[in-house]
DNA sequence: ATCAGTTACGCTTGGCGTAATGATC
DNA sequence: GATCATTACGCCAAGCGTAACTGAT
């Protein structure tokens, strides 16, 4: 019968398979999903093979761990669900607390000099506002104001001009853009390269740097067509920028980064990117429901 | 640490808690939302318990049966998650069926008539086709189509002009306005009120027939306010317009009705509503995933 | 007194960890 | 052989139903 829903939906789809297969999805690995989420490597093979039988089909190919086509269009629904939950949690736990303290989760590169004047600005800094910074990347910034352990995310990334950043966004967050600037590729400054600006296409061969923690990797880069498989890239994980900078001043590789950044850091010359047109966008992140709450903080942020 | 997710997350707040939790708030009742479940009431009662203790807040007054605002909220948001849910699950479990059978779910006003003379003009219906028409209310068609149940749906109500449906939807669903008809109170033809048209608020004193089955209960329609408590009102809970128009010639009651289907009917007629101005709404619904799929009939349909 | 939701209680089952097994590099 | 996922197995607890209980009409 269309009409009655209820009738044979019995297998309803166990969360926590849904949460570990989303984790190791995520990490690339069982183990380190379940040491993520506090369970063992077991349970979580388990979550997963269970949430396979549940579906009739094999979610992940294993060894190395990577999503079959049903896996990845399960996740992009597990995503957002437990996104949800999170945002749906958060809002009915919370505390009602005196709003003495703002929670701001940043990603590495986002303008956090930006949010220091605009605070000032708008004197939202009395003395009894606490500001607690922390490094996050992009999807953990979502998820720290999904589930209230911040008030707002300022997150950055590489993208084409115009370009919203790619976030998983179940409906519930509102973003701001704040800025664009532009990206350049970071080269040691004995590199051979020379000239006004240089096209990505350009260099697929160069040895790069990814730095997942701090900036896109070069994979993931807007316009970025395949290039050779196995050529080879160094990965950095930290998400110190003197260090990548480092890096890059002793010959291990190229990067994208935000030419401000670059500029003026001894060793290390930037190279503006002439195709394909990329920018550093930076955005804050807010619930919707919390728009209005914090919109004097967005306005002077947005005011630059 | 606000960048590190999984901490503190252990408790998941199972599925069959929320499940249990909207059916309750669905049907107003415990037993009711029981019996759907294939649960015993005990079990249905332990569910929702539990999720209040997992929130730490109410969420539904018992006795009657009502949501607490905590419960509102939630609800919302347990809605997407289990409309999500849904079609999760029917796109994973999709057969590979040829596409011989078009179900279409549809409300007991939808205009059916045009969906056959589409399905004729865009020759979809081979001999090889099926279509099965089952009458389902707004919130059951979404689930129909979200669950895959159904393929596509045709869905009405009473709205202001321009206005779209209001349905639970977690951005999957895409619906398209087929067509806005006139709406007007039907009453008997001896009926004393006279005039070429009315006010709703000239009748709130009136006795009324709400057929939540068949139509938008009248508390539920825009622009309707509150009105005295306690006047009485009729329920019809059958979907039959024929039983709905035998009750309003008989003076049971009267009701706010699409003009087009009370026209022409011995004993009842129809005053054109002049405020609010309200309008007679039907939509084609689809899985956005699957627009393309029946671009044509989708085509077909809005062309008339 | 009846109806509806809650609580108590026992039983079953499902889900976890430990540990052994298997596969892949 | 090391690493990582799966399978086996036992144990505990979560979750269900039956049935007694409570309160409201």
């Amino acid at each position: 019968m269309i009409g009655d829903p209820e009738i044979g939906n019995a297998d309803v789809m166990d969360l926590r398979d849904l949460r570990s297969f989303a984790a190791v999805a995520r990490t690339g690995s069982f183990t380190q999903a379940a040491t993520d989420l506090g369970y063992t490597q077991s349970a979580v093979s388990q979550h997963v093979a269970a949430l396979e039988q549940s579906v009739g089909q094999s979610l992940l190919h294993r060894r190395p761990v990577r999503l079959t086509p049903a896996g990845r269009r399960l996740l992009e629904h597990a995503d957002h669900i437990l996104l949800r939950l999170d945002v749906a949690r958060s809002e009915l736990t919370r505390v009602e607390q005196q709003p003495t303290r703002l929670v701001v989760a940043c990603t590495p590169l986002a303008p956090i000099a930006r949010l220091a004047s605009a605070l000032r600005s708008t004197r939202i800094a009395t003395p009894r506002l606490q500001i607690a910074v922390s490094s996050v990347d992009g999807a953990g910034a979502v998820s720290a104001v999904a589930s209230g352990r911040a008030d707002v995310a300022l997150i950055d990334g590489v993208v084409a001009p115009g370009n919203p950043l790619a976030l998983t966004d179940a409906g519930l967050l509102a973003s701001f853009s704040l800025d664009e600037e532009p990206v350049a590729v970071a080269l040691p400054t004995d590199h051979p390269l020379r000239g006004a600006s240089v096209d990505l296409a350009a260099l697929v061969d160069a040895q790069w740097i990814d730095a997942p923690s701090l900036s896109a990797p070069r994979a993931d880069l807007p316009g970025w067509q395949g290039g050779p498989a196995g050529e080879p890239t160094i990965t950095y994980d930290g998400t110190d920028l003197a260090t990548m900078l480092a890096l890059i001043a002793n010959g291990h590789g190229l990067a994208v980064l935000p030419g401000r950044v670059v500029d003026g850091c001894p060793g290390v010359r930037a190279l503006p990117l002439r195709f394909p047109s990329l920018v550093h966008r930076s955005e804050i992140l807010v619930l919707k429901n919390a728009v209005d709450r914090h919109r004097r903080l967005i306005d002077a942020l947005r005011a630059g």
